[in-house]
DNA sequence: ATTCGCATTGAACAAGTGTTTAGCGTATGA
DNA sequence: TCATACGCTAAACACTTGTTCAATGCGAAT
């Protein structure tokens, strides 16, 4: 997908060379001397690309972000979803740089981060609505929570991935970085809660229930003296 | 729990000035003359008390999250959990700072961060454990995965809780600060995949199984050239 | 009362930061 | 062929960073 080698324009060569670093160390640790050292260019000529550091991220944020989130969009029938984790399973190293870059968005507050998260929510809608309509998926009172639910915890994966390989033993290839391994690791037990339920009976459910409108009963009456 | 006032020690306030400042802004972004300010005395002083930004760090850490995880394994009998969020709930700002930091403990890479992880899992194993000899918790195969597996899903509100609550249109009080309200409108929809599982059958958990063994048999070969 | 120790400050330092500027070389179009 | 524009660099600038240091004040111990 991306092109390996130099035959990019300076200014491309600069930009990925400030995705790894801003993925790697986070856009304040980053700087722009070591991003221009990474490009073989001088640092002025960031500058003189980019305007300035922001406007360099700028440029970050619109070719990882933008270009990932439309494409998610595109491909939002719902059978493209384990495609798309299959292509990552066959060849991961390419997209390492790429889900950094996501990862560190989705930690700074930034509009790219807000476009892709809620992006992600909206592919989750659109799958669960596919998915009760084809019978494979619950009916549920509230697709829009369900849908946020489920990207949360997908994107979990991402944000907590080195946790997940440490606490799981599972070797990294790079820090923060999620192996294939974790992820088949993680695949059935999730499946398993997904398909059969985490608790065996819905007491914990009901109880929650109650609380809720029990709590919601006393909120009332909070907001008087 | 946190003594509101100036009669803390000045070490201490200017501990707690940093841990406020880390938590918003991040241990890079955070200036030692940011957190000197905050607490009203001068940056040589800070470094006088902790001799250095990372000693200051260090004892950051060591307040808030050593003891966080610690007093998460001593409560570790899992009715504590819903009492822990029931305190949480019932006053949810004295614990934002603490959340914050965490948070930021999380993302950066750090062992703060690492032993606060490993705690939860430990504890959602102890809960599983627990719950499965009492019958409320269905048997798994791979207990430990499945306690990452959920305390990834737990972690993941703290994580994106920015995210969630734009997207749920929940007012946060700052930001990425959890709202209350987040909480309770995420409690039910989890709690119903939880228990009557998200998929309607076992399609895609046996498609999933019939995948990871075929990939493994794959993976096999792909060793040789 | 004097001395000692420690909390505290203000100013300074050295290194690193993003950014500016002047100038170099080279290709392109007139 | 010349001029113009542009990619590019080296050096410098202004500022922020973490940290040091000498000096001050103050409370407690002798």
């Amino acid at each position: 997908m991306r092109s390996t080698a130099d035959d990019l324009t300076t200014r491309a060569r600069i930009r990925d060379a400030a995705i790894g670093l801003f993925g790697r160390e986070g856009f304040s640790r980053a700087t722009v001397r070591a991003v221009a050292s990474l490009a073989g260019v001088s640092p002025g000529l960031v500058i003189h690309h980019f305007g300035s550091k922001a406007g360099l991220r700028e440029a970050c944020d619109q070719h990882v972000l933008a270009q990932t989130a439309t494409q998610g969009r595109e491909k939002a029938d719902p059978g493209s979803t384990g495609r798309l984790i299959q292509d990552y399973l066959n060849n991961p190293d390419q997209y390492t740089e790429e889900i950094a870059y996501i990862r560190r968005s989705l930690g700074d507050e930034s509009d790219a981060g807000d476009a892709f998260f809620d992006a992600v929510v909206k592919q989750c809608q659109d799958i669960i609505h596919t998915g009760i309509e084809a019978g494979t998926i619950r009916k549920f009172d509230d697709i829009r929570s369900v849908a946020v639910v489920i990207a949360s915890n997908s994107l979990a994966v991402l944000m907590l991935g080195r946790h997940l390989s440490r606490s799981l033993g599972v070797p990294a290839p790079e820090p923060n970085g999620i192996a294939p391994d974790l992820l088949r690791q993680l695949t059935l037990p999730l499946l398993e809660i997904y398909t059969h339920g985490f608790y065996s009976d819905p007491r914990f459910l009901n109880a929650a229930r109650e609380a809720l409108e029990e709590n919601n009963a006393n909120n009332g009456r909070e907001h008087a003296p």
